[in-house]
DNA sequence: CTGTTAGCGCATTCAC
DNA sequence: GTGAATGCGCTAACAG
């Protein structure tokens, strides 16, 4: 059991009052110089540290705030979190994660023991825009940030990346090593990323004078490398001729190196293949995955940033959302095409 | 803000301290049915939830446990994470996770951290059984369970999973396939699995009359897809004539993948290989990795039903460790060595 | 079975 | 600048 703040103060010979003012940073100018040193010195050589429930109750604040993620096994919410712990720990805060499995009833649950907890915030990434969720959900616990999606409500404070940026940096890289039938697997048009990687596409090409052809498009009902398989492998037997392909993201990515396999081709040569996201192991697979760079650990420590000036400053209205740059990581699934007839 | 006990007790016309009893499980014997019904409802009503912080306070429990975990990022963690996260707030519990980035000085202050906020047990997924760290650093915080890793302490409570039983079936497989060269890239001595895979290596080809040559063993300085492409090419250039290979884990296995392509040979069809741990992504690959799958999810739900079990009983004395059984996933990265005369 | 009383450890009044 | 008093919301010990 730890020291008490009285026992502190005892050594230090001062009151409780006293040793709470000159231990706390808000405080501490309220109190002689020479006896915040008595006391500080009294709590190390105690070991002291302040009883959060104690504390809690009398600030009514925990220093705690919830991140509500769907699914921690998909690789780009680790690299978030490891963003959020940083800056929320440095700042005295712990981050209560909860798994919702990407189910609304789960999720609801989670929530509420989050406010049984009594959160200061809230960092939410399972948020979509086509969810017929209300931000207000969340927002009736504490206050709260959205990450990686958006949520319904253009205004709610949110860190997203630039989606229309790393399509055009991948379309870009493409369409410089020659190619000009470039597919889009794209993901469901639930998936607020989804369309707005699929309009960027369209943009990009347009901007660059390629035709945006339709049959160059398939959506994927859902996102999974099965799926990404299934969808690249109609649009590669349509006869559509293309050479290079974006893929909604990495896992997708892979499905279609399977279905580029399945049909005797070889990536790159045959047919080039972008990733998104650069997940973990997107090096180790073969070919190294070419993809569009997130830094989520980036998304993660923004959004806590914006979520403790919310709690510092809860009268200032709420920060403008954001959107993070990223970059495209160039490996060996892309590479001109093939001269020729395009098959 | 919730409502508060008091106004709970109001509204159903009892004093606070029936409605306290009335609420909690182990106190509610010692109220009338009758009082019991009124007070939930009028809990339900107000949305009643108990502030921890009051609670904590007089309880001197938290209702929280520390897991401490190496790198968020490798990818055991997560299932791990889910089942302790399954199984503690199942329970009332909310865990705390935290990343050291296997960094020891990180680690001591995360200790800390856990500490300063009350945690009620740890579970510690980063012992090491040839680390300097005594296992009291975490016993002397609270209850700990250790997962994953044995800790130096061989009495603490731990969950491991079977490595011995791993290796023997995944050797089993190949040598059923034919197979009698069969080379091991194992890990660091100073993880502890590293060195009970090794072991059982030996164990299962002695057993099998198979000989142990100690030229188709090599050690990697460390854990990486790129150790395990140099210590696999270094064994394939030394004409030991390997046809097949047990790797440390998945990602070195992806190494392997490395360095017989590098050579212009194929998996499986000139070298078969296994991995370690059926990581997220092994059936991704190419070509999908046959290798031995480890339940992390049921490691971690263990873990922390010993942890809550020890909570519970303070008394008794510490749980049994356990080690808990895996299997082998095989798909396509293995097959019978070629006829004639091995490289 | 229920009400009364007390106190967990701390921050924050209000006096001095 | 410091000490004294108060209360955050809850459970536990003691009466009745």
């Amino acid at each position: 059991m730890p020291a008490r703040l009285s026992e502190v103060a005892a050594l230090a010979g001062v009151h409780p009052a006293t040793a709470s003012r000159a231990l706390n940073e808000a405080t501490r100018n309220k109190v002689s110089a020479d006896t915040v040193l008595k006391v500080r010195r009294a709590a190390e050589q105690l070991n002291y540290s302040p009883n959060p429930a104690a504390r809690s109750l009398v600030t009514n604040r925990t220093s705690t705030v919830g991140v509500i993620i769907g699914d921690l096994t998909v690789p780009l919410f680790p690299p978030l979190l490891r963003g959020v712990d940083d800056v929320t720990s440095a700042a005295g805060y712990t981050a209560l994660i909860v798994n919702t499995d990407n189910d609304w009833s789960r999720e609801l649950a989670r929530i509420a023991a989050l406010q049984a907890r009594r959160v200061d915030g809230l960092i939410v990434a399972t948020a979509t825009s086509g969810d017929q969720a209300d931000p207000r959900i969340w927002s009736s616990v504490a206050p709260t940030v959205f990450v990686v999606r958006a949520p319904a409500d253009p205004l709610a404070p949110t860190v997203l990346s630039d989606d229309s940026m790393g399509v055009h940096l991948a379309v870009e890289h493409l369409v410089a090593q020659g190619h000009r039938r470039i597919a889009h697997v794209a993901g469901p048009p639930e998936i607020s990323t989804a369309t707005a990687r699929l309009r960027a596409y369209r943009e990009a090409l347009f901007e660059r004078g390629i035709e945006v052809d339709p049959a160059l498009v398939t959506t994927m009902d859902s996102i999974s490398a099965d799926a990404g398989t299934e969808a690249l492998g109609r649009l590669l037997d349509s006869g559509a001729g293309v050479t290079a392909v974006l893929a909604f993201n990495d896992i997708v990515a892979y499905g279609c190196y399977r279905a580029v396999r399945q049909r005797g081709l070889r990536c790159p040569e045959d047919i080039s293949i972008v990733g998104y996201s650069d997940m973990n192991g997107a090096d180790l697979v073969a070919p190294p995955l070419t993809t569009v760079h997130v830094d989520h650990q980036a998304m993660g420590a923004e959004a806590a940033r914006m979520l403790l000036g919310m709690l510092s400053d809860p009268g200032a209205r709420p920060p403008h959302s954001v959107r993070l740059p990223v970059s495209l990581t160039v490996r060996e699934s892309t590479a001109p095409p093939r001269q020729g007839v395009p098959r």
